[in-house]
DNA sequence: CATTAATGTGAATAGTGATTCACATGAGAA
DNA sequence: TTCTCATGTGAATCACTATTCACATTAATG
């Protein structure tokens, strides 16, 4: 209406925005194309245009969240090399996007979005394993370099560490915003930073 | 049908607790009466004799989460004294709580669940922070007795100790019980516990 | 300018959801 | 036994859902 016509790309990506912020505020269930179409200033029935069905946006809003996350690496890697360092802004910009899109921790907690959908499921499995690994690497390059302790794991390591923002990012997203989750990550960030170098 | 009448708390309960388990199967959104009446062996609108309405019902299985969470608070407690040790079993009482009932965690961080109820979402806040309250108070006690170091706030410490847990569990759900929780707890305790200790 | 393909619209359809209601049944009290 | 109240039933209602379709409009292309 007051755009006019889009290229579809464009479309498939304010939807698929809109759908996640939807998600953030209403709840999966509370997702319904008659929302999204709103939210985006389109009518329902356009949404087909750019999406074969319902399904195929989901899958849309996933490939959504892989990028981000993963954006999340590759700013990190570029702004500093100490792998130390890198842990650390990780933390803040993983806090940056989880507060600024509730609708993440949602989908990867809920059965709605997978349930029938065992391909979806291993998808979701599948990026949060891939973000995974990519703190597992920061984490073995510290090791290698004798700035982190040998004596654990990568991958028990790269999973405390998302430990630290998960339950805060709980408190937060249900206290109405009153919880504060970066304070909370630097303290624990203090914590558990001392508690990874090597002696 | 096959059961023939029962009294209401009876099948108060016996809705709790299909609703609860239809939650973990099939999601907030795959939660509805006709089906919760179905695996209780009733008719849709009988439910309504025992629940004013739907919303009543989710109070309902809200009041049985509580319960199980404080109940391994005092589980803990009674077994030993020794706040590391309570910790310890804690976390791994938590890691069987979960594992029995996903539908705990969907709950925790759907929307759907509290949308357009504050009230509702703050009693979901006030249970959350009334078992981390206890997790603070076994803290405090192994603060003072000087078995765990006074240089990180309780509070923080027991958002960590709920961070040990959380993310395996996710990747555990989602990876339809393929990923091992309870060995990550182990050896993330490990670490854990001897980040704590009072050098 | 005229054409065309992409995009947007409004109405219609079919399914499913929660909830209500008039009625049926059964178990215990009188 | 008979009465009565709590519980269970089936049908009906109303709101909302995803999806489709015939048609309108726009942007770019020849």
């Amino acid at each position: 209406m007051s755009t006019g016509k889009l290229d579809t790309e464009v479309r498939q990506s304010q939807i698929a925005q809109a759908a996640l912020s939807l998600i953030a505020s209403h709840g999966l269930k509370g997702l319904s194309i008659a929302r999204i179409a709103r939210k985006v200033g389109i009518v329902p029935s356009a949404i087909y245009r750019h999406f074969k069905n319902k399904e195929e946006m989901l899958d849309a809003i996933l490939h959504h969240i892989q990028k981000r996350l993963l954006d999340n690496i590759d700013i990190v890697c570029n702004e500093t090399l100490e792998p130390l360092d890198q842990l650390r802004r990780l933390l803040m910009y993983h806090v940056k996007l989880i507060r600024e899109n509730q609708g993440i921790l949602r989908i990867i907690f809920s059965e709605d979005f997978c349930h029938g959908h065992p391909k979806r499921k291993g998808r979701v499995y599948d990026i949060i394993l891939n973000y995974l690994n990519n703190v597992d690497k920061i984490i073995i390059q510290g090791q290698q370099e004798g700035k982190i302790r040998r004596d654990i794991g990568p991958a028990t390591i790269s999973l405390m560490f998302l430990g630290i923002i998960q339950p805060a990012a709980i408190l937060w997203h249900i206290s109405d915003g009153k919880f504060d989750v970066t304070r909370h990550a630097e303290k624990a960030w203090k914590t558990f930073s001392e508690c990874l170098i090597m002696k």
